[in-house]
DNA sequence: CGCGATTTGTGCACGTCTTCACAAGCGCCT
DNA sequence: AGGCGCTTGTGAAGACGTGCACAAATCGCG
């Protein structure tokens, strides 16, 4: 393999640091193994196997084998990877090393909510403004933050850098505030409103839509409640529908 | 095609209503293109083409037509999709039919803001009883419904048939209320806390935390920005700026 | 010093998902 | 009635993700 160095005591701003174009899915599963990591190294763990992680992190170990692949080889053959220098390598392929600037707009029902999430603070993030459009919420101190008018959304841009966007509005107004985000130069968004956010190029958006994941196990309830409903492991073929047995046993956790 | 019914008015409980095995990414897509129905039928739209429903929805056309597929043909060509009856299939393939019941656990930051939460009662879905473990929290009254001690699960599910259960405690408590809510017969899982749950087979579990959302787009955010550091084509490598371009325009949301 | 136990890193085959491109079907207009 | 334009539904190809199985590498012990 070809050398890679620690870029977390990088002095050098913008160095090259061979960032590796990683797979969306193996990038979607690296925070997943941070946590892991987090809880081993808290637990005095200082090398832990691909076994091991891969338990903890509740996926396949070959499949995090590859995934750490990725990013270089940190692992020792016949012992394991280190815990400390594996957060390390994950913290910064994240971009973590640096404390993001947050600023939520939408302090309504579960604004408030994520305005309190200790998660947010935890794990490499800082909520720098919270702003919302009614003037009725504006002032309120929620966790040690006033919640600002939005439109004050340029000079808090101004002041901090606002690396990412968290829309927690109704979807009627989540458009127009992803257009002043944009407009403010942030180029990543997380959008709980339930609605398509059109963006320009280069702006990242991901979506979490709560009513979706209770869809989406509705649906899984509705078929296997129309699965027992059928014959076990009858012999005749008429009533029995989909050869298979096991069904789609998708026990696993996450999609997105 | 083969003939396919309506099955909404379906008289039979535990009717054979050939549920189609559908691939678990379009199932993840149907809410969307439900929510994006609804809509088009507010605004009194009667049918709707699939380059309509696409846009949006915010996916490929292409995709959406086999997505619908799947579920059989319920469009005209050369006209669309009739938008009440897609709306109607839709809701049939996810269970919506019944309103299914919802048990929440943890009754904390995040768990007052989805005991608030509209989208749960506006789609299919009623919130019949918030459990927490700490009787400092018994008692108090959300939205309607009185907060009560989790050991009263088993009475819960004994009154109403609990479907799903949402589980919103800190990391450390939710594995032992997963455990509580299968034993009490729940086979859906709807988990917000910070860890892995081991389940039974046959028991499906979703997790949504907002904490890796974030990191997923600080890596992308990091990536842009190590990009735009580097030289465009040839150059000298230091003070360079942006030469690049497009770099990865992964402009869709979601990823489920 | 050499050997065996252990664990990583990866080539390969397989399944799933996406996208293009186009034939088949439908309604409307003349 | 016939033809024309529009839209669906789908075959096929390619991209992507997954998991097995094994060679390469490392450590510890005799």
């Amino acid at each position: 393999m070809s050398q890679h160095r620690h870029p977390g005591a990088s002095g050098r701003a913008g160095a090259v640091p061979t960032l590796p174009d990683l797979p969306e899915a193996t990038v979607a599963r690296l925070p997943e193994y941070l946590r892991a990591l987090h809880n081993l190294a808290d637990a005095g763990h200082e090398t832990v196997s691909s076994e091991g992680l891969s338990a903890a992190a509740g996926v396949n170990s070959a499949k995090l084998r590859k995934d750490l692949s990725h990013l270089g080889s940190y692992g020792t053959r016949g012992v394991g990877y280190d815990v400390a220098l594996l957060i390390e390598q994950i913290e910064y392929v994240l971009g973590l090393t640096q404390r993001r600037a947050v600023a939520l707009v939408g302090v309504g029902n579960l604004g408030h909510a994520l305005a309190g999430y200790d998660g947010f603070a935890g794990r490499g993030f800082r909520i720098v403004a919270l702003l919302d459009a009614d003037p009725s919420r504006v002032g309120e101190e929620i966790n040690g933050l006033i919640v600002r008018h939005v439109d004050e959304l340029p000079a808090v841009a101004a002041a901090e850098s606002v690396a990412i966007g968290v829309i927690a509005t109704p979807a009627a107004a989540a458009q127009s505030v992803a257009d002043q985000l944009v407009a403010v130069g942030v180029t990543s968004i997380l959008n709980f409103a339930p609605c398509v956010l059109s963006v320009p190029e280069g702006v990242d958006v991901r979506k979490v839509d709560l009513a979706i994941e209770l869809q989406i196990l509705s649906f899984h309830e509705h078929r296997k409640a129309s699965l027992t409903a059928l014959p076990a492991t009858g012999g005749s073929a008429l009533t029995a529908l989909p050869g298979g047995l096991a069904t789609t046993d998708t026990q696993e956790a996450i999609g997105t």
